[in-house]
DNA sequence: GACTGTGAAAGGGTTCACAGCT
DNA sequence: AGCTGTGAACCCTTTCACAGTC
């Protein structure tokens, strides 16, 4: 399949095909009328407006389960990043191979990430280290981190933050769950509670992720 | 602090206190004109609206890295959900303890689903297995899935899936840090590719947790 | 006086619809 | 004829501003 039309990239990710058109448009005229996209050329120039094309270094800090779950995640290389060095604190941990890469002590920090330009973080320690190490990944240079620890981090004007909550996304389907449990128990609990029923918008998929869920006017 | 008003909420949150008023006032009229909102009563009426006052029993199927860290992850308890059961497909897993609870096998899955009355399943496992397990689950009666697996998972109507690719979040930051890389460079590249320069929009912070990166018009 | 709840205005994103190119 | 690229219309969300309540 040489080439696609907006038409049909649109119904393949749920959205309407004028949106589509309009949002590739941003990015260039990289169409032909007429034709649609060459599908390659489509690729390409997504994969670089999204940063696809280059090579991201990153470091893991915190190699417990979640951080050797990352360090063994395929889906990293193939998007770009490659995982430059695992590092704990725990010192029986150093040396030891994880992912097929050893484990480096938390003294090692700031050399690794100047060694390696490393500019993306992850961190995946417990909740009460997490602070510390962003301090000492910031101070060595990195802008950019990337949190899975329960923790809201501060960090100095520049420095980008993302945080993952493992727990958020299960709230969401349980949001939608208690929904589906039957309409007549939630409107009697409402009532009861002296609340105008309220309706579920959005519930549906727009794109290939749904969206967070949303309490809508009736 | 037994009261707060949307004001200081607003600005905790980083959104507009008329927004944060108007959402409110969707669930109902909980706060009180000249004083605020009561905390307490707040946080139950929002709990309640999200579903976090019910016990959720969940499944985790596929017990590696990823399954232990979740199973581990002490977030789920507070928010309502109660880990029922650890499953994994190998054998010599069955039995071995993982957060303090017994691995069981695949075998079993049916019967622990009907008995919990499970009606959300995490899955945690490579992505050749996902499939399959998500067909055992939605057959065995759950009806919203949490997908941690590279994979597209297909289910049928009135169940709900979410996907959480954990390297979507690692590509944000570094759209964002390709932009923060100089824009003489960007311009430059973006020139050579007869593209017309692109800004970035959305780059600050909404709230807690930032938005998807947008490209936007210039 | 202080603060909520909400109509109305403003703003932004999506969809329509068609001009323009192949 | 077929399909992109895009101005204009439309619609939904956010913000303003103030009436209503404590």
């Amino acid at each position: 399949m040489p080439t696609v039309s907006s038409e049909e990239l649109a119904a393949a990710a749920g959205v309407n095909s004028a949106k589509l058109r309009k949002d590739f448009s941003y990015l260039g005229s990289y169409g032909t009328r007429g034709v649609g996209y060459d599908v390659e050329y489509l690729v390409y120039q997504i994969s670089r407006e999204l940063g696809l094309t280059q090579d991201w270094p990153v470091v893991i800090v915190g190699i417990g389960n979640l951080g050797a779950a990352l360090a063994n995640y395929g889906g990293f290389a193939s998007r770009g990043f490659r995982v430059a060095a695992l590092i704990d604190a725990d010192p029986a941990m150093a040396g030891k191979p994880v992912a097929g890469m050893p484990v480096q002590h938390t003294d090692e920090l700031e050399k690794i990430i100047s060694e390696n330009g490393v500019s993306i973080g992850v961190i995946a320690t417990p909740a009460g280290a997490a602070q510390q190490v962003c301090e000492r990944l910031v101070a060595a240079g990195v802008t950019s981190i990337l949190n899975f620890a329960p923790t809201v981090l501060s960090v100095p004007e520049g420095v980008d933050v993302r945080k993952v909550d493992l727990s958020i996304e299960l709230q969401i389907l349980a949001f939608h769950e208690q929904r589906k449990a039957g309409e007549e128990a939630a409107v009697a609990e409402a009532a009861a509670a002296v609340v105008p029923p309220v309706r579920a918008a959005n519930h549906g998929r727009k794109g290939p992720d749904g969206d967070l869920p949303a309490v809508m006017p009736a």
